[in-house]
RNA sequence: GGCGAGAUCGCAUAGUGGUCUAGUGCAGCCGCCUUGAAAGCGGCCAGGUGUAACAGCCUCCAGGGUUCGAAUCCCUGUCUCGCCGCCA
């Protein structure tokens, strides 16, 4: 959610914003009117319960003749009131309900555009000329097969399409991961914290994930619980309702979690191997900080996540997202693309956003800074998400024989080991 | 899963239909006093909405209900605690 007052003061500046995703600026327009109404409203209700109060304390005090008279008269006004405040809700809800659809006003210089329209910001790393090694690279499942890591036709008997076994050198590269990018993010100041995958409707509507992404969300009707598709979803909602102490901040968390998502209208699209799935495991960074300290801190996250990938040999671009392809919550995002050998094109790794207060005033999260209780900014951003991380490692250091090298940060955590050899 | 108890402005508590505009203690903040500190004394000390600033209005876990009027009575839900059952 915005604040609300900018419906009245910079109705401007949401349409423009509205405009730059190519979503409808009549939704504006619905929420300038449905603000009037029920601004109208409240003051109504406000001064029959003011009266109604005033009343009251003179019944209380009434004598025995007066009091007869003086009760029909609040009897009356009583039901003034609960008419009143009957349409108030009505009209509130109606409020609310559109302000929960407007999307976080995209920042004015973000480039303008869809899915495609995105800016490079830089490219590290050069992919490898295989050609020139003389071989053709595999892609991640044939790798993943001949070296017992990925069991992709187990994954479908057990749990169906889009899900997987990590099996031997998969399971075991996995763990290293995890433990790396989480050692990591200590080093970097990140708070570790392990997070509930379930969660009830109120974290998933505060974080975004119920409006445009609802499709994609597993929901568990018999207990009304989510399955969170990033444990971003935890994060956020953790200091819900709370009002943190504005001398703590940034509070930096890095979280660690499965990560369940429907794919739904994803038929058909990147169907081999582990690269779109219905369950992975990643850990996630998570700020809380001033907004005004929001950009800032964004651009520590994305270093933060270059740094990452660089230590781990994947050649990777960086994209900042058009405003387009932004989700309801972000104002800003950037994406890292890793280079995949076997597709010769580079593909997601992680992506991060800024989602300015969006997120904190639908979870009610302030924090109380020396001039009173404000607003908080919210960040996320990718560390590691597992299946992506695998698919870079298996094919960007992979040999002619199939064997994988092992990238040099990680053979502290896989005993020493130095490559997985193929096991066929 | 069963039974019972509870949820009040940071913490602890009072409050069982109007005097609650929610009291008190502790902690915290400001001032006086003091060489300094403590003690003592005086003041401030929840959030929201709203306003130029006041005022007003809302919030006693949440949502319904009863009533002219609800922190207080009734219903539902959530969470916490205790006991029993089950369980990694």
């Amino acid at each position: 959610m915005i604040d609300p007052r900018l419906i009245r003061t910079d109705s401007d500046m949401l349409r423009r914003a509205q405009k730059a995703r190519g979503e409808s600026v009549e939704l504006v327009d619905e929420l300038v009117a449905a603000d009037e109404d029920r601004r109208r409203a409240i003051a109504y209700s406000e001064t029959l319960r003011a009266q109604q109060k005033e009343l009251g304390r003179e019944v209380a005090k009434a004598t025995a003749e007066t009091r007869p008279g003086l009760l029909a008269q609040a009897k009356e006004l009583a039901e003034k009131v609960k008419e009143a405040e009957g349409g108030t809700a009505v009209i509130e809800e109606r409020f609310n309900e559109l302000m929960l659809m407007l999307p976080n006003p995209v920042f004015e210089d973000v480039p303008q555009g869809g899915e495609d329209d995105f800016t490079v910001l830089e490219i590290i790393g050069a992919p490898r000329n295989f050609e020139a090694e003389g071989f053709t690279p595999r892609d991640h499942l044939e790798l993943g097969e001949m070296l017992g890591a990925i069991d992709m036709e187990r994954g479908a008997k057990v749990s169906g399409s889009r899900f997987y076994f990590l099996t031997g050198y998969g399971a075991l590269l996995e763990m290293a991961l995890t433990q790396y990018a989480m050692a990591q993010a200590l080093e970097w100041g990140f708070f570790p914290m392990i997070v509930p995958s379930l969660v009830r409707p109120s974290a998933m509507e505060g974080t975004g994930f119920l409006g445009q992404a609802a499709q994609d969300v597993y929901h568990l009707p018999a207990d009304d619980l989510y399955l969170v598709g990033t444990s971003e979803v935890a994060l956020a909602a953790y200091h819900s309702d709370e009002i943190l102490d504005g001398d703590a901040l940034p509070l930096k968390y890095v979280g660690y979690s499965p990560c369940f998502r429907r794919e739904a209208g994803s038929y058909g699209k990147d169907t081999r191997g582990i690269f779109r799935v219905h369950w992975f495991d990643k850990v996630e960074f998570f700020v809380y900080c001033r907004p005004e300290e929001s950009e800032a801190e964004h651009q520590k996250i994305l270093e933060f996540e270059k740094a990452f990938i660089s230590s781990l040999g994947i050649p990777y671009q960086v994209l900042e997202v058009a405003s387009g392809d932004l989700g309801l919550s972000a104002a800003r995002k950037y994406d890292c693309y890793g280079w995949v050998p076997s597709q010769q094109k580079y593909r997601e790794i992680t992506s991060t956003s800024n989602c300015t207060t969006f997120q904190s005033r639908r979870l009610n999260t302030r924090a109380r800074y020396d001039d009173g209780v404000g607003p908080v900014a919210t960040l996320n951003g990718t560390l590691c998400a597992m299946t992506r991380m695998i698919i870079m490692i298996l094919e960007n250091h992979q040999n002619d024989d199939g064997s994988v090298n092992i990238p040099g940060v990680l053979r502290p955590y896989l005993g020493g080991l130095e490559v997985f050899e193929p096991i066929v």
